[in-house]
DNA sequence: AAAATCTTGGAACGATCATTTCAAGATTCC
DNA sequence: GGAATCTTGAAATGATCGTTCCAAGATTTT
């Protein structure tokens, strides 16, 4: 007998996270989301909950949808180095050009928000970390077997790197860094990497 | 015959900057920083102007006390590769231990914050970016005179890839990632750096 | 068609936000 | 010491925050 909602709610999740993405959520209120919507404040409440959980909800459904994948692809790429390479290139390039440009990532940003602290937010950014850090290993791995890589290279620790060298690009691009200049120190990184490099 | 402050302003000043550090810029009230430095409102308004004043303020006393002299001290380090690899180790051990364990790197937090856009802020980051890149070159270049470099080495472009790196540091850090592993990730990087490594 | 129940719109809540105002207090110069 | 002028404290302003409430509207079941 009741009524059913008169709008998609993963719709309006998606509008949800592109604006906690670009703008963060200590400086996104209700009433903007409200707007960027359409929806009405008692639908968003009654829908996600408080903020809080808004915010949750919309850092999950992207790494579900935005980072997940890229790094499944990588963790399953057969081609080694190559993968890794077209995975810091796309990722330059989302970054850099496009509707997203100069967003940086959203895991990324949740790093310096207010609510890092919220062990639920916690907990995205540590699953992430772990998944970054495995998938760049596996394409490691994949590397080392095909002989890609120098033999000294530590697989574990070099996928460490690479890592953290992904924030890095994430977190500059977020400044308006040149796509050219990112996408040539990723190159210089991964040269170093090759046998007699 | 006019009165003089009360208080001092560069002491008030290292108070607010510590807020905004660890708090970010959204999330801290001037009521915060009121109570935090013992100051009246008058007092802040009257001393820095608005809120927007105070945390540049506050961003560039961070720059000039806090990161300048440590880059500062990498680009006139004379030992090489040396000095980078205790430029790192400091950092981790600034950004894991003691009172500002977690809170990041300032600059680095100011990259997600709201006033990113703000073009005083913008010129802030750029600034300390050009500064680390500059610092973290002309470590490499003596490392390079000192033979301790591989000789395919590219001194600018592993700068740029050493800078990222720091940033990737930073933004981990605030995430309460483990000092043990920072160090080992930073390690493994330098040593892919050595010739025949 | 009518009953039941959820959704929706809009107003309203108290709290907190950044900022301003102004009288009272403090200090320096003459 | 008195006049001049800044600083300080505390209250007040208007705006906006997240959240709640409730009547009106919409939809499904009987």
């Amino acid at each position: 007998m009741p009524d059913i909602k008169h709008f998609d709610p993963d719709t309006a999740l998606e509008r949800v996270e592109e604006l906690f993405w670009q703008h963060g959520a200590a400086t996104t209120s209700i009433q903007a989301v409200a707007t960027a919507t359409g929806l009405n404040r008692s639908s968003l409440y009654a829908t996600f909950g408080g903020k809080r959980e808004l915010y949750l909800a919309a850092l999950r459904r992207y790494r579900r949808l935005r980072a997940e994948p890229a790094l499944r692809l990588l963790a399953e790429d057969e081609r080694g180095l190559p993968a890794i390479e077209e995975f810091f290139t796309q990722l330059v390039g989302v970054r850099c050009t496009g509707a997203y440009a100069g967003w940086g990532c959203m895991i990324v940003n949740a790093h310096t928000g207010t609510d890092r602290q919220d062990p639920d937010v916690q907990a995205v950014l540590e699953e992430h970390h772990r998944q970054l850090r495995d998938s760049m290993h596996a394409a490691l791995e994949t590397a080392r077997r095909r002989g890609q890589l120098a033999d000294a290279t530590d697989t574990a620790t070099t996928a460490d790197v690479l890592a953290l060298l992904a924030y890095g690009v994430n977190l500059r691009s977020r400044a308006g860094a040149d796509a050219t200049t990112l996408r040539g120190t990723v190159t210089a990184a991964l040269d170093a990497l090759r046998p007699q490099g």
